[in-house]
DNA sequence: CTGTTAGCGCCTTCAT
DNA sequence: ATGAAGGCGCTAACAG
């Protein structure tokens, strides 16, 4: 029924350790039996068993690639980079490996069977995008897949999350602190006092990593100070947008709100006009990431760019082994900022009008 | 050195083949030689391997989706909607499919690549989202493709964009010249009589039903009347720049642009603003797909709205076979209209200042 | 319900 | 530079 090795050989008059080896082109082979071989998988019209040769060779070529949300542009825009470094040696059709990208919809438990349909797949790599969630439990769960899988053989690269210590995983991490405060003492230098925090979810590193920024941006320490301007939510709009009126209501006299990234800024701004607030003259707004609509919102956002694409760029190269991994395996990416028009000096009468 | 099948059966002193059984699930066992299994596997930290059942199943879990730009969430929702429904029965970690994400970059070429590797992989499923490439070369190479992928009983699901007769592959299509001719029909209904078009590329089966869409407002006929106020370019925010620069030259009296969709809306949008043009006092614009950030553009962007998550999830249904296909293997999903600020009645003097 | 027996299609030493 | 042969790890009939 389905054409096989066994019946490209023949035809060309061969044996099948013949045609492997033209096929993967490993290995030397006289021009002329090359050409016959060719010729003889046009005509069959014959592909390759993935599986089968995966089997034999114990290797895949399937990348694996973790994110949260697929359509958020932020984990769109890496896994993209990721997977344009992923293509064989000559870029050559069919020499390419396969993307597989994984939603796991910031679940511990989804992230953690994705990591074992990939290890079952004997993914030649893998990338986990993103934020990671801090629990002792997961964080145990994790170093120990991470070291099942490197210990496999797969390189693992961390993009845009923390290290896991002791397993091997290659790690790119953000500069999430650093950009946090950056972004309040932005806040606070161009004299505002009384500036709301929308956060993300909590258990996430991402979240925990921008606050502390900002708290540190505020002058406080750890656990120092009060929350009371500190709303959580989830990484969209709508959380924005419901964490401000929250904001709003616990001090109507707020003139900055400093979202957990672009999405929930935009949710934020929706809110305040519908309050009937201006940005950036009732209240300034400030984001984090530099998502390309962010510089399209009206007014522009101020934020942090990451270099996403950069990043998702050298995770893929470094998981392909096509680039040296950092120093001690970890590389801190730091964030730029980028004060738009959305940020702009506090109202003098120090009380947004409702 | 890597455990296997044998190994867990050996320990639970039963055949490879019973170990087999547990871990398909689809074939009886008794409780207590089940529980058996199980402790095996996990005392054993037992992973199976995926190419090797493949190999004797002749299945295997992957699931294809070809999307033309990853980091666009226009295809990053279709993508995640797909991922969403192929999960396996029952919803059991590891009784997943893995939806392998292809990025073709709207390449003709590096689809058909990657529809090779698909096949390659013996994936079990296929979808393709968004516009294509509308060339008579590409379209005979595409139906022998999936003729060839269906006929292996790979199922092909065709989301966005048109059917290609003769493949056996189900077609949800969208209704892109309805699209294009309603938001028209809007903007002749406010008054505006010249409407620039920024259409995307030319090759396009999406760029050529919108802009058809839009002569039929316009009441002319296939390639009837001028096209001087027609750009073409790519679906960037740049490109809708670049084009609302050309359009102003071309005629500087234009009261409205329709862009190709929304990201090369905001793009003629900031093109707008930098020329000194109010939108929608000066100009009206409208895009196509009715993307998150849309209506967060100020003005919110009339646009028509796609339903690209249950299209996607809809499509993903088809392709596990869970959900019957259309009649005829073809679908036509609409658009919604979208009227919001950034339309308006044209200005009465007719002429935009500069 | 469980064990036995053959392959699935390819890669890879080992020869030649 | 090419051929021969064994096995990669698992599943799918068949028996029992």
């Amino acid at each position: 029924m389905t054409v096989t090795l066994a019946d490209v050989a023949a035809r060309a008059k061969v044996s099948p350790a013949t045609v492997s080896r033209v096929l993967n082109g490993n290995y030397p082979v006289a021009a002329s039996t090359r050409a016959r071989v060719l010729r003889a998988v046009e005509e069959l019209d014959y592909v390759l068993n993935g599986p089968a040769s995966s089997l034999a060779a114990a290797t895949s070529d399937l990348v694996g690639i973790l994110v949260n949300d697929i359509a958020d542009p932020f984990f769109g825009i890496m896994a993209g980079a990721v997977q344009s470094e992923i293509v064989g040696p000559g870029g050559r059709a069919g020499g390419e490996r396969l993307a597989v990208v994984c939603n796991t919809g910031g679940s511990p438990e989804r992230e953690l069977t994705y990591l074992t349909l990939l290890q079952r797949q004997r993914a030649a790599a893998v990338v986990l995008t993103g934020g990671a969630v801090d629990s002792a439990e997961h964080n145990a769960a994790m170093t120990a897949k991470l070291r099942r899988l490197t210990d496999a053989g797969t390189r693992v690269v961390l993009c845009g999350r923390p290290p896991v210590p002791g397993t091997g995983a290659v790690a790119l991490a953000f500069d999430n602190h650093g950009g946090g405060q950056r972004l309040t003492e932005h806040l606070a230098s161009l004299g505002h006092r009384r500036i709301g925090y929308i956060a993300g979810p909590p258990s996430r590193t991402t979240t925990r990593e921008r606050l502390a920024g900002h708290r540190a941006g505020l002058g406080l320490g750890e656990g120092e100070g009060p929350d009371e301007l500190v709303v959580h939510g989830s990484y969209d709009r709508q959380a924005g947008y419901d964490a401000t009126i929250e904001l709003l209501r616990r001090d109507p006299g707020l003139t900055a709100v400093l979202a957990a990234n672009d999405t929930v800024a935009l949710g934020a701004c929706a809110a305040l006009r519908d309050q009937g607030l201006r940005i950036p003259q009732d209240v300034s707004v400030a984001g984090f990431d530099d998502l390309p609509f962010s510089v399209d919102a009206m007014p522009a956002l101020t934020t942090v760019r990451l270099p996403l694409f950069e990043a998702g760029a050298r995770a893929g190269r470094i998981a392909m082994g096509r680039e040296e991994p950092p120093p001690g395996g970890i590389a801190k990416v730091r964030g730029e900022l980028m004060v738009r028009g959305s940020t702009g000096a506090p109202r003098r009468d120090g009380a947004a009008s409702r």
